[in-house]
DNA sequence: TTGCGTTAGTCATGCGTATAACTAACTACC
DNA sequence: GGTAGTTAGTTATACGCATGACTAACGCAA
């Protein structure tokens, strides 16, 4: 800056309040002139790290995460995080830690030392989580998790209503017996297999319905077990007309089994998957009706609830997830 | 630090001697002890900007990609590239462009202002890329895709070797009749078709086979296209006994035709696919041979490039596609 | 002429750190 | 007891920027 100050003519103090355009400061449009083209000529960049210093707070929020990569959402959460933050002109630090803590406190640590407006933490595998003891006092979010003491506020999907919209569409579709194969047994305390099941019994009561246990079955979320338990479900005294499935994988599976039955989707049987896998829900035949996880939303919602910088609380903000229509269900009308 | 250097009496340059434990200066143990116990208690933590202010280099490399977030290799990429940076104590900022240009131009001025210590440039779609102007005098590397100028270092997945290894192992396995179906016509010019089928091509005639357009195809890399012409191989003259198909849901169709046909996978016909993808390959019946795309490494190696920071040149480094058995091929031996 | 308001800038400072250059106190040796 | 060498620290400075406080030059009214 002092470089463009010589080669302009004028001071540095003249340079910065040009460059930043500051409001009540007027100059001649002749001195705009002369420090704007000595900027184009040596090509001057603001040093960034010297503004922090100044100012005290950085223009960039901190995303670590414990996801393997290869969950294939993780992707989606980062890119709805590092969206939102550039609406904000944040731009995002990110670090993967696969778990290890050492990693996950050094990193935090380092984050922390460039002055992070805020951190996300996101935790894919746990339903509770201990926040690292560095984050007190520093604008956070808890991920697809909920903090265990309630300090912080959590992002998670609304699993219990995913679960009552896709039954409800079966239900809307005209039918009445509607089977469920869940992707874990409820004692896993699987949030994602608990919350689709809550909104699965919810939506059946509501019709006047009740959950009968004789069509509802617990798999591993793989294509075998869909398979296997949609053959037994079929193979019942009073066979379901419509299947919701808790995930897309085990609907795969159900699908080979209605297939070696010869029954016909959606006519003979519906089916509803969980999760819109891209690499899979549209490519079956027929198309694979079922429901999306807002992870592109969660990961925005993180960065504003940082950006909003209201008093932190231990709220827990569940986001929609979205009914994809495909081929697996009727329109209307009773089927079978 | 001012802080911590009056708690523990002594001067600030005392306390930033002895928390980087600079060698050449030595302190007494009750000094240092005196200096860990002020840091401790008053939660002190050092300003990284002032660090880089002073050192002119911060411990930052940038990522920017055009990738969209669903495309599931772009985690790993990431994760890669992450990981090794943390080995050498860097963090990464991480930009998403979606192919905006504006959005590009202005966050890669953001990363520079930041004074990263390199920036990684992934695109997805393009095999030449025009790497942004902003980028010279920055150490950088182009990754899944090459510099139309030929100035910086690329890295890339080493498509035909992959697709020679993919053919050799169905060739090592007896086979003589070897078809294709490609993922794309050949004047696409998508790399991965292009190299897949060079790949293909050179495994065969050095096992002084010949290329039989009779028994290669080109779709569209859904499973559609898979099933289609898997069902015309095997209704051709002379069917092959073992089908190469350029990606994984390409092969999936490919085994609905042999379902449909009553052929037995790998005993009636072989299958091979490509990519890996792991919400699929694993689940078919039985699981799918195929190859995996170094997407961890790509991303590590491009961070290491940075490191070294050698002088830039326009060097592609293609990187091995490693083989992933499951079920789909026999071990030895000829089939059908 | 004096005095005051306006315009167009400049000066000086501090943000937090690392380090070259310096110093004070002590030890060892003749 | 004087001097050189070592130990254990301190002082001062620069990195690049933003901004409150200041100033020089000019116009204009009384």
């Amino acid at each position: 800056m002092h470089d463009v100050a010589a080669l302009a003519g004028v001071s540095q103090a003249t340079v910065s309040l040009v460059l930043n355009d500051v409001s009540g400061s007027r100059f001649s449009q002749k001195t705009k002139d002369k420090v704007e083209l000595a900027v184009q000529q040596l090509g001057y960049r603001t040093n960034a790290h010297a503004k922090v210093l100044r100012e005290g707070v950085s223009g960039m929020v901190g995303f670590v995460g414990d996801v393997v990569a290869s969950a294939p959402f993780a992707g989606k959460i980062i890119e709805g995080a590092q969206e939102r933050a550039w609406e904000s002109g944040l731009l995002v630090l990110t670090v993967n830690t696969n778990g290890d803590k050492d990693l996950e406190r050094a990193s935090l640590e380092a984050m922390l030392s460039y002055k992070v407006a805020g951190v996300v933490y996101a935790s894919m595998y746990h339903q509770e989580v201990d926040v690292p003891a560095a984050l007190r006092g520093v604008p956070s979010v808890v991920l697809n998790s909920e903090d265990r003491e309630r300090r912080i506020p959590s992002i998670i999907p609304d699993e219990e209503l995913g679960g009552y919209a896709a039954t409800k569409r079966l239900l809307d579709a005209g039918h009445r017996r509607v089977a469920m194969i869940n992707i874990e047994t409820l004692e896993s305390r699987l949030p994602a297999a608990l919350g689709r099941y809550a909104g699965y019994s919810r939506a059946l009561v509501e019709a006047g319905l009740t959950v009968d246990p004789a069509i509802v079955r617990f798999g591993d979320g793989n294509p075998g077990d869909g398979l296997r338990y949609a053959r037994e479900l079929m193979a019942g005294a009073n066979p379901p007309t419509a299947i919701f499935c808790a995930n897309d994988r085990t609907a795969w599976g159900a699908y080979q089994a209605l297939e070696q039955l010869g029954c016909r989707i959606p006519d003979d049987v519906a089916v509803i998957g969980f999760d819109n896998q891209e690499t899979l829900a549209p490519y079956l035949q027929p198309g694979l009706t079922t429901m999306d996880l807002p992870f592109v939303s969660m990961g925005r919602r993180a960065v504003e609830i940082l950006i909003e910088g209201g008093e932190p609380d231990g709220r827990i903000e569940a986001l929609e997830c979205a009914l994809i229509e495909r081929s697996s269900v009727t329109n209307s009308g009773a089927a079978a």
